[in-house]
DNA sequence: AAGTGGTCTAGACCACCCG
DNA sequence: GGGTGGTCTAGACCACTTT
Protein backbone atom coordinates (compact mmCIF):
# COMPACT_ATOMS: atom_id res chain seq x y z
CA UNK A 1 0.00 0.00 0.00
CA UNK A 2 1.54 3.15 -1.08
CA UNK A 3 1.53 6.04 1.76
CA UNK A 4 -1.52 8.57 0.61
CA UNK A 5 -1.73 12.48 1.64
CA UNK A 6 -5.07 12.87 2.89
CA UNK A 7 -7.85 14.36 0.81
CA UNK A 8 -8.07 17.96 0.85
CA UNK A 9 -11.90 19.30 1.37
CA UNK A 10 -13.53 20.23 -1.89
CA UNK A 11 -12.17 23.40 -3.35
CA UNK A 12 -14.30 26.42 -1.33
CA UNK A 13 -14.35 28.73 -4.65
CA UNK A 14 -15.16 27.42 -8.21
CA UNK A 15 -13.43 29.47 -11.35
CA UNK A 16 -15.07 31.74 -13.45
CA UNK A 17 -15.70 31.12 -16.76
CA UNK A 18 -14.31 34.38 -18.10
CA UNK A 19 -12.68 32.09 -21.61
CA UNK A 20 -13.34 33.07 -25.00
CA UNK A 21 -17.34 33.60 -25.33
CA UNK A 22 -17.50 32.00 -29.03
CA UNK A 23 -15.84 28.53 -27.30
CA UNK A 24 -18.35 25.71 -26.15
CA UNK A 25 -19.61 26.03 -22.61
CA UNK A 26 -18.09 22.31 -21.79
CA UNK A 27 -14.76 24.19 -23.77
CA UNK A 28 -14.60 26.98 -21.21
CA UNK A 29 -15.40 24.37 -18.43
CA UNK A 30 -12.34 22.17 -18.65
CA UNK A 31 -9.90 24.99 -19.81
CA UNK A 32 -10.92 26.94 -16.33
CA UNK A 33 -10.66 23.79 -14.66
CA UNK A 34 -7.24 22.60 -16.44
CA UNK A 35 -6.08 26.09 -15.33
CA UNK A 36 -6.85 25.86 -11.48
CA UNK A 37 -4.65 22.59 -11.78
CA UNK A 38 -1.63 24.20 -13.75
CA UNK A 39 -1.45 26.82 -10.92
CA UNK A 40 -1.61 24.76 -7.98
CA UNK A 41 -5.12 26.26 -7.03
CA UNK A 42 -6.52 22.34 -6.99
CA UNK A 43 -3.74 19.76 -6.06
CA UNK A 44 -3.75 15.96 -7.10
CA UNK A 45 -5.96 14.02 -4.02
CA UNK A 46 -8.40 17.16 -4.14
CA UNK A 47 -11.66 16.44 -5.07
CA UNK A 48 -13.86 18.32 -6.79
CA UNK A 49 -17.58 19.28 -5.87
CA UNK A 50 -20.09 16.76 -7.44
CA UNK A 51 -21.36 17.19 -11.02
CA UNK A 52 -24.72 18.33 -9.82
CA UNK A 53 -23.18 20.81 -7.41
CA UNK A 54 -21.02 22.26 -10.30
CA UNK A 55 -24.07 22.46 -12.40
CA UNK A 56 -25.95 24.76 -10.01
CA UNK A 57 -23.47 26.89 -9.00
CA UNK A 58 -22.65 27.91 -12.43
CA UNK A 59 -25.95 27.58 -13.83
CA UNK A 60 -25.42 25.06 -16.22
CA UNK A 61 -27.22 21.50 -17.68
CA UNK A 62 -25.53 18.47 -15.83
CA UNK A 63 -25.22 17.05 -19.09
CA UNK A 64 -22.74 20.14 -19.95
CA UNK A 65 -20.69 19.54 -16.56
CA UNK A 66 -19.75 16.20 -17.14
CA UNK A 67 -18.41 16.49 -20.93
CA UNK A 68 -16.52 19.14 -19.86
CA UNK A 69 -15.41 16.48 -16.47
CA UNK A 70 -15.19 13.58 -19.58
CA UNK A 71 -12.45 15.39 -21.08
CA UNK A 72 -10.44 16.26 -17.93
CA UNK A 73 -10.70 12.16 -17.67
CA UNK A 74 -9.76 11.58 -21.11
CA UNK A 75 -6.68 13.79 -20.31
CA UNK A 76 -5.97 11.85 -16.78
CA UNK A 77 -6.15 15.40 -15.26
CA UNK A 78 -8.83 13.96 -13.03
CA UNK A 79 -9.41 10.60 -11.91
CA UNK A 80 -13.14 9.78 -11.77
CA UNK A 81 -14.38 6.69 -8.85
CA UNK A 82 -18.28 5.70 -9.05
CA UNK A 83 -20.20 6.24 -5.53
CA UNK A 84 -17.34 8.67 -4.01
CA UNK A 85 -16.48 11.96 -6.52
CA UNK A 86 -13.83 13.10 -9.37
CA UNK A 87 -10.41 13.40 -7.98
CA UNK A 88 -7.27 15.59 -9.38
CA UNK A 89 -5.12 13.01 -10.16
CA UNK A 90 -1.41 12.44 -9.46
CA UNK A 91 0.15 11.21 -12.61
CA UNK A 92 3.44 8.84 -12.51
CA UNK A 93 5.59 9.72 -15.34
CA UNK A 94 8.86 10.29 -13.27
CA UNK A 95 9.51 6.44 -13.50
CA UNK A 96 8.84 6.85 -17.49
CA UNK A 97 12.43 6.78 -18.37
CA UNK A 98 13.00 3.73 -16.25
CA UNK A 99 10.84 1.43 -18.93
CA UNK A 100 13.11 2.28 -21.48
CA UNK A 101 16.14 0.11 -19.81
CA UNK A 102 16.79 -3.28 -18.90
CA UNK A 103 16.89 -2.76 -15.46
CA UNK A 104 14.62 -5.35 -13.43
CA UNK A 105 15.19 -7.45 -10.16
CA UNK A 106 14.89 -10.96 -9.79
CA UNK A 107 10.82 -10.66 -10.06
CA UNK A 108 11.21 -9.19 -12.84
CA UNK A 109 10.18 -5.53 -10.89
CA UNK A 110 12.13 -2.31 -12.11
CA UNK A 111 14.81 -1.53 -10.35
CA UNK A 112 15.26 2.54 -8.67
CA UNK A 113 18.60 3.17 -10.04
CA UNK A 114 20.65 5.60 -7.14
CA UNK A 115 20.74 9.35 -7.98
CA UNK A 116 23.67 11.60 -7.80
CA UNK A 117 23.02 15.62 -8.71
CA UNK A 118 26.37 16.70 -10.24
CA UNK A 119 25.51 20.35 -10.71
CA UNK A 120 22.45 22.35 -9.67
CA UNK A 121 22.62 26.08 -10.21
CA UNK A 122 21.64 28.87 -12.89
CA UNK A 123 23.40 28.88 -16.21
CA UNK A 124 22.60 30.29 -20.07
CA UNK A 125 20.73 27.15 -21.57
CA UNK A 126 23.62 25.75 -24.70
CA UNK A 127 22.53 27.26 -27.95
CA UNK A 128 22.62 23.78 -29.31
CA UNK A 129 19.81 23.07 -27.38
CA UNK A 130 18.15 26.42 -27.49
CA UNK A 131 17.66 25.73 -31.40
CA UNK A 132 16.69 22.02 -30.77
CA UNK A 133 13.85 22.98 -28.26
CA UNK A 134 13.03 26.16 -30.04
CA UNK A 135 13.40 28.13 -27.13
CA UNK A 136 15.45 31.40 -26.55
CA UNK A 137 19.10 31.11 -25.06
CA UNK A 138 17.72 32.83 -21.45
CA UNK A 139 18.59 31.85 -17.89
CA UNK A 140 17.62 28.51 -16.59
CA UNK A 141 17.71 26.64 -13.67
CA UNK A 142 20.34 23.19 -14.58
CA UNK A 143 20.95 20.03 -12.93
CA UNK A 144 23.50 17.67 -14.21
CA UNK A 145 22.29 14.26 -13.03
CA UNK A 146 23.73 10.73 -12.93
CA UNK A 147 21.96 7.51 -12.42
CA UNK A 148 23.44 4.18 -11.80
CA UNK A 149 22.59 1.18 -11.30
CA UNK A 150 24.91 -2.50 -9.87
CA UNK A 151 27.85 0.53 -9.35
CA UNK A 152 28.10 2.20 -12.50
CA UNK A 153 26.58 5.09 -14.15
CA UNK A 154 24.08 3.95 -16.82
CA UNK A 155 22.15 7.26 -17.43
CA UNK A 156 23.76 11.15 -17.80
CA UNK A 157 21.02 13.34 -17.42
CA UNK A 158 21.03 17.47 -18.01
CA UNK A 159 17.83 18.89 -17.08
CA UNK A 160 16.87 22.64 -17.55
CA UNK A 161 13.68 24.20 -15.37
CA UNK A 162 12.56 28.25 -15.65
CA UNK A 163 13.57 30.27 -12.92
CA UNK A 164 10.10 31.40 -12.02
CA UNK A 165 8.21 28.81 -10.34
CA UNK A 166 11.44 26.61 -9.55
CA UNK A 167 13.71 28.70 -7.93
CA UNK A 168 12.94 27.13 -4.32
CA UNK A 169 15.05 23.85 -6.41
CA UNK A 170 18.33 25.49 -5.55
CA UNK A 171 17.84 26.49 -2.02
CA UNK A 172 16.58 23.07 -0.76
CA UNK A 173 18.68 20.53 0.72
CA UNK A 174 19.94 18.16 -1.77
CA UNK A 175 18.23 15.20 0.83
CA UNK A 176 14.92 16.84 0.71
CA UNK A 177 15.29 16.52 -3.26
CA UNK A 178 15.53 12.72 -3.62
CA UNK A 179 15.89 10.52 -6.23
CA UNK A 180 12.75 11.25 -7.79
CA UNK A 181 12.17 14.80 -9.65
CA UNK A 182 8.45 14.93 -10.30
CA UNK A 183 7.67 14.23 -6.60
CA UNK A 184 9.89 16.95 -5.79
CA UNK A 185 8.53 19.33 -8.47
CA UNK A 186 5.25 18.88 -6.45
CA UNK A 187 6.41 18.88 -3.04
CA UNK A 188 8.90 21.99 -3.82
CA UNK A 189 7.78 24.01 -6.06
CA UNK A 190 3.70 22.84 -6.74
CA UNK A 191 4.51 21.83 -10.42
CA UNK A 192 2.85 18.93 -11.66
CA UNK A 193 4.05 17.06 -14.84
CA UNK A 194 0.82 15.69 -16.79
CA UNK A 195 2.53 14.60 -19.82
CA UNK A 196 5.57 14.13 -21.93
CA UNK A 197 7.18 14.46 -25.16
CA UNK A 198 10.26 12.35 -26.55
CA UNK A 199 12.49 11.90 -29.13
CA UNK A 200 14.87 9.20 -29.63
CA UNK A 201 17.76 9.21 -31.46
CA UNK A 202 20.32 6.16 -31.82
CA UNK A 203 23.71 7.86 -32.32
CA UNK A 204 27.98 7.86 -31.63
CA UNK A 205 28.50 8.08 -27.90
CA UNK A 206 29.83 11.29 -27.39
CA UNK A 207 33.82 10.88 -25.96
CA UNK A 208 32.65 12.64 -22.54
CA UNK A 209 29.57 10.59 -22.11
CA UNK A 210 31.38 7.46 -23.02
CA UNK A 211 34.10 7.47 -20.44
CA UNK A 212 31.34 8.39 -17.85
CA UNK A 213 29.03 5.70 -19.10
CA UNK A 214 32.05 3.23 -19.30
CA UNK A 215 31.93 2.49 -22.80
CA UNK A 216 34.48 1.91 -25.69
CA UNK A 217 35.25 3.52 -28.62
CA UNK A 218 32.59 3.18 -31.31
CA UNK A 219 29.84 2.30 -28.54
CA UNK A 220 26.77 3.58 -29.79
CA UNK A 221 24.45 5.86 -27.63
CA UNK A 222 20.64 6.52 -27.53
CA UNK A 223 19.78 10.40 -26.88
CA UNK A 224 16.25 11.00 -25.56
CA UNK A 225 15.05 14.65 -25.29
CA UNK A 226 12.37 15.23 -23.17
CA UNK A 227 9.80 18.05 -22.83
CA UNK A 228 7.44 17.62 -19.56
CA UNK A 229 4.52 19.60 -19.47
CA UNK A 230 1.84 20.86 -17.23
CA UNK A 231 -2.24 20.25 -16.83
CA UNK A 232 -2.58 22.99 -19.69
CA UNK A 233 0.63 21.96 -21.76
CA UNK A 234 2.75 24.95 -20.53
CA UNK A 235 6.34 22.95 -20.85
CA UNK A 236 7.84 22.98 -17.47
CA UNK A 237 11.27 20.73 -17.70
CA UNK A 238 13.65 20.44 -20.70
CA UNK A 239 16.06 17.14 -20.25
CA UNK A 240 18.22 15.66 -22.19
CA UNK A 241 19.16 12.17 -21.22
CA UNK A 242 21.55 9.34 -22.66
CA UNK A 243 22.79 5.80 -21.96
CA UNK A 244 23.87 2.72 -23.78
CA UNK A 245 22.45 2.25 -26.97
CA UNK A 246 22.51 -1.45 -26.42
CA UNK A 247 20.08 -1.59 -23.37
CA UNK A 248 17.64 0.79 -24.81
CA UNK A 249 13.71 -1.19 -25.05
CA UNK A 250 10.15 0.14 -25.33
CA UNK A 251 6.98 -0.99 -26.01
CA UNK A 252 4.44 1.30 -27.58
CA UNK A 253 0.42 1.32 -28.81
CA UNK A 254 -1.20 3.19 -31.41
CA UNK A 255 -5.17 2.89 -31.72
CA UNK A 256 -7.02 -0.36 -30.85
CA UNK A 257 -5.24 -1.67 -28.33
CA UNK A 258 -5.61 -5.45 -28.22
CA UNK A 259 -9.20 -7.44 -27.83
CA UNK A 260 -11.67 -4.80 -26.80
CA UNK A 261 -11.48 -5.20 -22.69
CA UNK A 262 -14.44 -6.88 -20.74
CA UNK A 263 -16.42 -4.44 -19.68
CA UNK A 264 -16.19 -3.47 -15.41
CA UNK A 265 -19.84 -4.16 -15.53
CA UNK A 266 -19.41 -7.36 -17.27
CA UNK A 267 -20.58 -10.46 -14.86
CA UNK A 268 -17.92 -12.70 -17.12
CA UNK A 269 -15.11 -11.19 -16.01
CA UNK A 270 -16.68 -11.83 -12.47
CA UNK A 271 -16.11 -15.40 -12.15
CA UNK A 272 -13.93 -17.64 -10.58
CA UNK B 1 -5.19 15.43 -53.88
CA UNK B 2 -5.36 11.77 -53.41
CA UNK B 3 -7.24 10.02 -55.92
CA UNK B 4 -10.51 8.85 -53.18
CA UNK B 5 -12.66 5.56 -54.56
CA UNK B 6 -16.49 7.04 -54.83
CA UNK B 7 -18.22 6.74 -51.07
CA UNK B 8 -20.73 4.00 -51.19
CA UNK B 9 -24.41 4.56 -49.95
CA UNK B 10 -25.22 4.33 -46.07
CA UNK B 11 -25.19 0.05 -45.30
CA UNK B 12 -28.83 -1.14 -46.15
CA UNK B 13 -28.71 -2.13 -42.46
CA UNK B 14 -28.10 -1.66 -39.51
CA UNK B 15 -26.75 -4.52 -36.93
CA UNK B 16 -28.97 -5.98 -34.35
CA UNK B 17 -27.89 -5.17 -30.68
CA UNK B 18 -27.47 -8.48 -29.72
CA UNK B 19 -24.45 -8.20 -27.08
CA UNK B 20 -24.81 -8.99 -23.59
CA UNK B 21 -27.72 -7.20 -22.00
CA UNK B 22 -25.65 -6.17 -19.02
CA UNK B 23 -23.76 -3.64 -21.25
CA UNK B 24 -24.60 -0.24 -21.62
CA UNK B 25 -26.42 0.51 -24.77
CA UNK B 26 -24.37 3.11 -26.26
CA UNK B 27 -21.81 -0.08 -25.81
CA UNK B 28 -23.31 -2.46 -27.32
CA UNK B 29 -23.69 -0.08 -30.31
CA UNK B 30 -20.16 0.50 -29.98
CA UNK B 31 -19.17 -3.10 -30.27
CA UNK B 32 -21.84 -3.44 -33.04
CA UNK B 33 -20.45 -1.04 -35.24
CA UNK B 34 -16.92 -1.75 -34.67
CA UNK B 35 -18.00 -5.56 -36.14
CA UNK B 36 -19.49 -4.76 -39.04
CA UNK B 37 -16.24 -2.68 -39.74
CA UNK B 38 -13.78 -5.61 -38.43
CA UNK B 39 -16.40 -8.24 -40.73
CA UNK B 40 -15.56 -6.06 -43.71
CA UNK B 41 -19.51 -5.35 -43.64
CA UNK B 42 -18.72 -1.82 -43.55
CA UNK B 43 -15.79 -0.47 -45.31
CA UNK B 44 -13.33 2.68 -45.35
CA UNK B 45 -15.51 5.60 -47.02
CA UNK B 46 -18.46 4.15 -46.31
CA UNK B 47 -20.81 6.52 -44.70
CA UNK B 48 -23.31 5.86 -41.87
CA UNK B 49 -27.22 6.67 -41.57
CA UNK B 50 -27.28 9.84 -39.61
CA UNK B 51 -27.39 10.19 -35.90
CA UNK B 52 -30.89 11.06 -35.47
CA UNK B 53 -32.05 8.19 -37.82
CA UNK B 54 -29.99 5.37 -36.30
CA UNK B 55 -31.82 6.33 -32.97
CA UNK B 56 -35.13 6.35 -35.15
CA UNK B 57 -34.40 2.84 -36.40
CA UNK B 58 -32.96 1.40 -32.62
CA UNK B 59 -35.70 3.51 -31.10
CA UNK B 60 -33.30 4.68 -28.75
CA UNK B 61 -32.13 8.35 -27.39
CA UNK B 62 -29.97 10.42 -29.98
CA UNK B 63 -28.00 11.07 -27.44
CA UNK B 64 -27.09 7.59 -27.15
CA UNK B 65 -26.14 6.94 -30.19
CA UNK B 66 -24.09 9.92 -30.10
CA UNK B 67 -21.86 8.83 -27.37
CA UNK B 68 -21.87 5.59 -28.86
CA UNK B 69 -20.00 7.28 -32.49
CA UNK B 70 -17.97 9.91 -29.61
CA UNK B 71 -16.22 6.34 -28.88
CA UNK B 72 -15.69 4.98 -32.31
CA UNK B 73 -14.10 8.41 -33.79
CA UNK B 74 -12.10 8.51 -30.16
CA UNK B 75 -10.65 5.19 -31.64
CA UNK B 76 -10.20 6.32 -35.05
CA UNK B 77 -12.74 4.35 -36.60
CA UNK B 78 -14.88 6.52 -38.26
CA UNK B 79 -14.70 10.28 -38.69
CA UNK B 80 -17.13 12.65 -37.95
CA UNK B 81 -17.11 15.41 -40.89
CA UNK B 82 -19.73 18.29 -40.01
CA UNK B 83 -22.29 18.94 -41.88
CA UNK B 84 -21.77 15.79 -44.07
CA UNK B 85 -22.05 12.54 -42.63
CA UNK B 86 -19.77 10.27 -40.49
CA UNK B 87 -17.64 8.03 -42.50
CA UNK B 88 -15.33 4.66 -41.50
CA UNK B 89 -12.26 5.75 -41.43
CA UNK B 90 -9.21 4.60 -43.39
CA UNK B 91 -6.43 4.52 -41.12
CA UNK B 92 -2.27 4.57 -42.61
CA UNK B 93 -0.38 2.74 -40.24
CA UNK B 94 1.51 1.33 -43.10
CA UNK B 95 4.13 4.37 -43.03
CA UNK B 96 4.61 3.71 -39.60
CA UNK B 97 7.29 1.69 -40.07
CA UNK B 98 9.01 4.41 -41.93
CA UNK B 99 8.78 7.00 -39.51
CA UNK B 100 11.44 5.16 -37.31
CA UNK B 101 14.12 5.69 -39.64
CA UNK B 102 16.27 8.83 -41.28
CA UNK B 103 15.28 8.83 -45.36
CA UNK B 104 14.26 11.69 -46.54
CA UNK B 105 14.14 13.88 -49.81
CA UNK B 106 15.43 17.12 -49.82
CA UNK B 107 12.16 19.07 -49.11
CA UNK B 108 12.28 16.53 -45.85
CA UNK B 109 9.40 14.21 -47.04
CA UNK B 110 9.83 10.73 -46.38
CA UNK B 111 11.08 8.80 -49.23
CA UNK B 112 9.17 4.89 -49.64
CA UNK B 113 11.66 2.17 -50.68
CA UNK B 114 11.30 -0.20 -52.95
CA UNK B 115 10.10 -3.55 -51.67
CA UNK B 116 11.19 -6.83 -52.81
CA UNK B 117 9.74 -9.87 -51.60
CA UNK B 118 11.92 -13.22 -51.63
CA UNK B 119 9.46 -15.15 -49.99
CA UNK B 120 6.06 -16.23 -50.75
CA UNK B 121 4.48 -19.22 -49.05
CA UNK B 122 2.97 -21.22 -46.31
CA UNK B 123 5.60 -22.65 -42.94
CA UNK B 124 5.47 -23.15 -39.49
CA UNK B 125 5.54 -20.59 -37.08
CA UNK B 126 9.19 -20.84 -35.51
CA UNK B 127 8.55 -21.53 -31.92
CA UNK B 128 10.96 -18.56 -30.00
CA UNK B 129 8.18 -16.56 -31.96
CA UNK B 130 5.16 -18.51 -31.04
CA UNK B 131 6.25 -17.88 -27.84
CA UNK B 132 7.48 -14.41 -27.69
CA UNK B 133 3.80 -13.55 -28.75
CA UNK B 134 2.34 -15.88 -26.69
CA UNK B 135 0.39 -18.23 -29.98
CA UNK B 136 0.42 -21.60 -30.93
CA UNK B 137 3.19 -22.82 -33.39
CA UNK B 138 0.17 -23.00 -35.93
CA UNK B 139 0.43 -23.25 -39.73
CA UNK B 140 0.62 -19.56 -41.15
CA UNK B 141 0.90 -17.53 -44.41
CA UNK B 142 4.69 -16.11 -44.30
CA UNK B 143 6.20 -13.36 -46.02
CA UNK B 144 10.05 -12.52 -45.88
CA UNK B 145 10.65 -9.38 -47.58
CA UNK B 146 13.39 -6.61 -48.37
CA UNK B 147 13.33 -2.71 -48.28
CA UNK B 148 16.08 -0.81 -49.84
CA UNK B 149 16.95 2.94 -49.83
CA UNK B 150 19.60 4.33 -51.89
CA UNK B 151 20.60 0.90 -53.61
CA UNK B 152 21.12 -0.20 -50.32
CA UNK B 153 19.33 -3.44 -48.32
CA UNK B 154 17.62 -1.36 -45.18
CA UNK B 155 15.29 -3.08 -43.59
CA UNK B 156 14.44 -7.08 -43.03
CA UNK B 157 10.79 -8.09 -42.56
CA UNK B 158 9.48 -11.19 -41.95
CA UNK B 159 5.67 -11.17 -41.86
CA UNK B 160 3.13 -13.43 -40.32
CA UNK B 161 -0.88 -13.81 -41.26
CA UNK B 162 -3.04 -16.40 -40.65
CA UNK B 163 -4.31 -18.74 -43.35
CA UNK B 164 -8.10 -17.69 -42.87
CA UNK B 165 -8.77 -14.29 -44.38
CA UNK B 166 -5.32 -13.90 -46.44
CA UNK B 167 -5.20 -16.76 -48.49
CA UNK B 168 -5.85 -14.58 -51.70
CA UNK B 169 -2.69 -13.14 -50.89
CA UNK B 170 -0.73 -16.33 -52.17
CA UNK B 171 -2.83 -16.38 -55.40
CA UNK B 172 -2.13 -12.94 -56.53
CA UNK B 173 0.44 -11.60 -58.48
CA UNK B 174 3.54 -9.77 -56.99
CA UNK B 175 2.95 -7.09 -58.82
CA UNK B 176 -0.49 -7.04 -57.51
CA UNK B 177 0.66 -5.96 -54.07
CA UNK B 178 2.99 -3.55 -54.71
CA UNK B 179 4.80 -1.97 -52.03
CA UNK B 180 2.62 -0.97 -49.46
CA UNK B 181 1.22 -4.80 -47.78
CA UNK B 182 -1.84 -2.90 -45.84
CA UNK B 183 -3.71 -1.37 -48.46
CA UNK B 184 -2.82 -4.90 -50.42
CA UNK B 185 -4.72 -6.60 -47.45
CA UNK B 186 -7.89 -4.40 -47.68
CA UNK B 187 -7.99 -4.61 -51.83
CA UNK B 188 -6.99 -8.14 -51.92
CA UNK B 189 -8.39 -9.73 -48.77
CA UNK B 190 -10.81 -7.45 -46.71
CA UNK B 191 -8.76 -6.52 -44.09
CA UNK B 192 -7.94 -3.01 -42.25
CA UNK B 193 -5.70 -2.50 -40.26
CA UNK B 194 -7.06 -0.36 -37.27
CA UNK B 195 -4.02 -0.54 -34.25
CA UNK B 196 -0.30 -1.67 -34.16
CA UNK B 197 1.41 -2.45 -30.91
CA UNK B 198 5.20 -2.59 -30.80
CA UNK B 199 7.74 -3.95 -28.82
CA UNK B 200 11.48 -2.26 -29.79
CA UNK B 201 15.05 -3.60 -28.95
CA UNK B 202 18.18 -2.70 -29.87
CA UNK B 203 21.09 -5.87 -29.62
CA UNK B 204 23.64 -7.51 -31.26
CA UNK B 205 23.16 -7.93 -35.29
CA UNK B 206 22.45 -11.78 -35.84
CA UNK B 207 25.11 -12.49 -38.23
CA UNK B 208 22.66 -13.23 -41.57
CA UNK B 209 21.12 -9.93 -41.07
CA UNK B 210 24.19 -8.11 -40.79
CA UNK B 211 25.27 -9.93 -44.07
CA UNK B 212 22.01 -9.22 -45.18
CA UNK B 213 22.15 -5.24 -44.53
CA UNK B 214 26.04 -4.97 -45.14
CA UNK B 215 26.86 -4.33 -42.08
CA UNK B 216 30.13 -5.12 -40.21
CA UNK B 217 31.11 -7.28 -37.04
CA UNK B 218 30.00 -6.03 -33.88
CA UNK B 219 27.40 -4.04 -35.42
CA UNK B 220 23.73 -2.89 -33.39
CA UNK B 221 20.49 -3.97 -35.14
CA UNK B 222 17.06 -2.58 -33.79
CA UNK B 223 14.53 -4.66 -33.80
CA UNK B 224 10.67 -3.98 -33.88
CA UNK B 225 8.03 -6.93 -33.21
CA UNK B 226 4.66 -5.98 -34.39
CA UNK B 227 1.10 -6.85 -33.86
CA UNK B 228 -1.42 -5.50 -36.25
CA UNK B 229 -5.03 -5.15 -35.06
CA UNK B 230 -8.86 -4.86 -37.31
CA UNK B 231 -11.31 -2.95 -35.99
CA UNK B 232 -11.96 -5.31 -32.61
CA UNK B 233 -8.81 -6.03 -31.63
CA UNK B 234 -8.15 -9.50 -33.16
CA UNK B 235 -4.28 -9.89 -34.23
CA UNK B 236 -4.26 -9.32 -38.12
CA UNK B 237 -0.63 -9.81 -38.60
CA UNK B 238 2.63 -10.60 -36.79
CA UNK B 239 5.69 -9.06 -37.95
CA UNK B 240 9.63 -8.90 -37.48
CA UNK B 241 11.61 -6.37 -38.59
CA UNK B 242 15.38 -5.45 -38.10
CA UNK B 243 17.16 -2.74 -39.41
CA UNK B 244 20.49 -0.87 -38.63
CA UNK B 245 20.37 0.54 -34.98
CA UNK B 246 22.15 3.91 -35.62
CA UNK B 247 19.33 5.21 -38.74
CA UNK B 248 16.93 5.00 -35.80
CA UNK B 249 14.88 7.72 -34.68
CA UNK B 250 11.85 8.30 -32.69
CA UNK B 251 9.03 10.62 -31.36
CA UNK B 252 6.50 9.48 -28.96
CA UNK B 253 3.98 12.12 -26.84
CA UNK B 254 2.18 10.91 -23.49
CA UNK B 255 -0.63 12.67 -21.82
CA UNK B 256 -0.73 16.54 -22.47
CA UNK B 257 0.66 17.52 -25.58
CA UNK B 258 2.08 21.12 -25.68
CA UNK B 259 -0.65 24.31 -25.35
CA UNK B 260 -4.32 23.43 -25.11
CA UNK B 261 -4.44 23.93 -29.38
CA UNK B 262 -6.40 26.58 -30.95
CA UNK B 263 -10.32 25.79 -31.23
CA UNK B 264 -11.90 25.07 -34.80
CA UNK B 265 -13.96 27.98 -34.08
CA UNK B 266 -11.96 29.83 -32.38
CA UNK B 267 -11.46 32.79 -34.62
CA UNK B 268 -8.04 33.80 -32.94
CA UNK B 269 -6.92 30.87 -35.07
CA UNK B 270 -8.47 32.24 -37.96
CA UNK B 271 -6.72 35.49 -38.36
CA UNK B 272 -4.16 36.07 -40.87
C1' DA C 1 -33.67 24.85 -48.35
C1' DA C 2 -32.56 20.51 -46.58
C1' DG C 3 -29.70 17.54 -44.14
C1' DT C 4 -25.83 16.71 -41.21
C1' DG C 5 -23.15 16.83 -36.89
C1' DG C 6 -22.32 20.06 -32.54
C1' DT C 7 -24.03 22.14 -28.35
C1' DC C 8 -27.07 22.57 -24.53
C1' DT C 9 -31.01 21.78 -21.66
C1' DA C 10 -33.68 19.33 -17.81
C1' DG C 11 -34.86 15.95 -16.14
C1' DA C 12 -35.36 10.31 -14.50
C1' DC C 13 -33.50 6.28 -12.74
C1' DC C 14 -29.62 3.00 -11.70
C1' DA C 15 -25.13 1.28 -9.56
C1' DC C 16 -21.73 2.04 -6.31
C1' DC C 17 -19.49 3.51 -1.90
C1' DC C 18 -19.58 5.06 2.66
C1' DG C 19 -21.06 5.91 7.40
C1' DG D 1 -29.80 6.27 3.65
C1' DG D 2 -27.65 9.78 1.40
C1' DG D 3 -24.41 11.20 -1.85
C1' DT D 4 -21.70 10.17 -5.88
C1' DG D 5 -20.91 9.11 -10.72
C1' DG D 6 -23.11 6.27 -14.86
C1' DT D 7 -26.80 5.66 -18.15
C1' DC D 8 -30.66 7.10 -20.83
C1' DT D 9 -34.35 9.96 -22.41
C1' DA D 10 -36.48 13.72 -25.46
C1' DG D 11 -36.27 17.34 -26.99
C1' DA D 12 -34.40 22.63 -28.85
C1' DC D 13 -31.43 25.33 -31.38
C1' DC D 14 -26.92 26.32 -33.80
C1' DA D 15 -23.12 25.73 -37.37
C1' DC D 16 -21.65 23.69 -41.38
C1' DT D 17 -21.98 21.64 -46.11
C1' DT D 18 -24.21 20.55 -50.20
C1' DT D 19 -27.90 21.08 -53.70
Amino acid sequence: MAIEPPLRQSPALLPPLDGDPHLPLYRRLYLAFAQQIARGAWRPGDSLPAETRIAELYRIAPGTVRKAIDELADRRLVDRRHGQGTFIARPNFDNAMLRFFRFRDDRGAPVLPESRILHRGVICLPAALAQRWSIPEAEMIHLARERSWEGQVRLIEDIYLPAVPFAALLEAEESSIGPLLYPAYERLCGQVVYGIEEDIVIRDAAGPDRARLGLGPGALAVEIARIARNAVGEPLEWRLSRAEARRFRYHLALGMEGPDAAWPHDPASMKA
